[in-house]
DNA sequence: TTGATCCTGTGACAATTGTCACAAAATTCA
DNA sequence: TGAATTTTGTGACAATTGTCACAGGATCAA
């Protein structure tokens, strides 16, 4: 909860009215290594701040699993599409060590918009955090080669390197285990 | 501007008093074909409701054009990271035909989110909508072969097909002209 | 500690896609 | 219209990545 009111702090003007409203859209929850903060084929009702541990997305394609995002300390997790339109979720979202989140509920988040700017504000916010790091990692994988992907992941983000298993790296990356770990062999 | 009026209505809620006060968020646009909307380098302050024709997203990579996005009649166009960060921009958005569109500005439509709770949510609304179909094509990279792909684009918007040229296809796609090619040719 | 299980490294080979070159077809514009 | 330009089709070959198989390590629980 500290870690959210030090980032709302950081990011956005956000009165102390505003804090005791968005009190009643929020709540503490902890997921331990491999529980599910979102089920494929549930409708997502909430948004999550993660404020430690970290998450990832996965799709079920055959009975492989597909990771295509991971959600890190300071960061919101939620299926947009799914929030927005009340669909059913094509993926999953599970916890990948004890992460400790606070839950954003959706319907009471929506009213808390109506009752003041600066969460209206607040939510848009969370919508175009989420926006821009979906944007990034989809622009790496139209614009780079894997092997390019890989270097920029070295280069830009060696966290995700030493807490994600090489296989789940691979998946992110959208590469083969094997190949991953020829990369990583052919520096 | 008849055409935006249509998709309002059908999006969402909104007074004639919310449409009074969007009336001086906008203007109407009209691109050229070729013609630029948000030039890279640039930082992008305005969000694009195309009425008729349509857009690309182009990113300039050391000469080599590759096209990650396209734009068609009742869609929303902007950089989004470009435009809550005040960032520059990575790649152009340009028009592929004449195109109509209806140009909100950036500065008056956060001011009217201040008088006009269905404009804050219109505004949400927009987001919404172009992080789907942002998530929607970066899927696609994420899952599937370029194969999977070209196939997919085949049954589900045979459109684009038709109005976009082989090589701008291509690398929206993300594969060489000549894959792509052959791709048609072996039905 | 000791199995049992999961994760990783690596070789051999197959499949896919890219690159290059050039011809044919389509489009544009004066 | 007709020449110039752009776009597309295709063959040959190269490069990249995937798949399969198996062995060695690491990890975890009893």
């Amino acid at each position: 909860m500290q870690e959210l009111k030090n980032f709302i702090k950081n990011t956005i003007e956000f009165s102390e009215q505003s804090w005791g409203i968005l009190q009643n859209c929020i709540s503490e929850k902890e997921f331990k290594k491999n529980e599910t903060l979102l089920k494929e084929g549930q409708v997502c009702n909430a948004v999550y701040f993660v404020g430690s541990g970290f998450c990832k997305a996965v799709f079920n394609m055959d009975g492989k699993e597909v990771n295509t995002a991971f959600y890190f300390e300071n960061s919101f997790v939620t299926n947009v599409k799914s929030l927005t339109t009340s669909s059913k979720s094509e993926y999953s979202i599970v916890a990948c060590e004890k992460t400790k989140t606070v839950q954003f509920d959706k319907t009471r988040l929506l009213a808390a918009y109506a009752e003041s700017h600066e969460i209206a504000s607040f939510g848009r916010k969370i919508l175009e955090l989420v926006t821009a790091s979906q944007e990034e990692h989809s622009n790496s994988f139209k614009l780079q080669t894997p092997r390019q992907r890989f270097d920029n992941l070295v280069s830009n983000h060696p966290d995700i390197l030493q807490r994600v298993s090489l296989t789940q790296l691979a998946s992110y990356l959208g590469v083969s285990r094997e190949t991953l770990s020829r990369f990583r062999a052919v520096k």
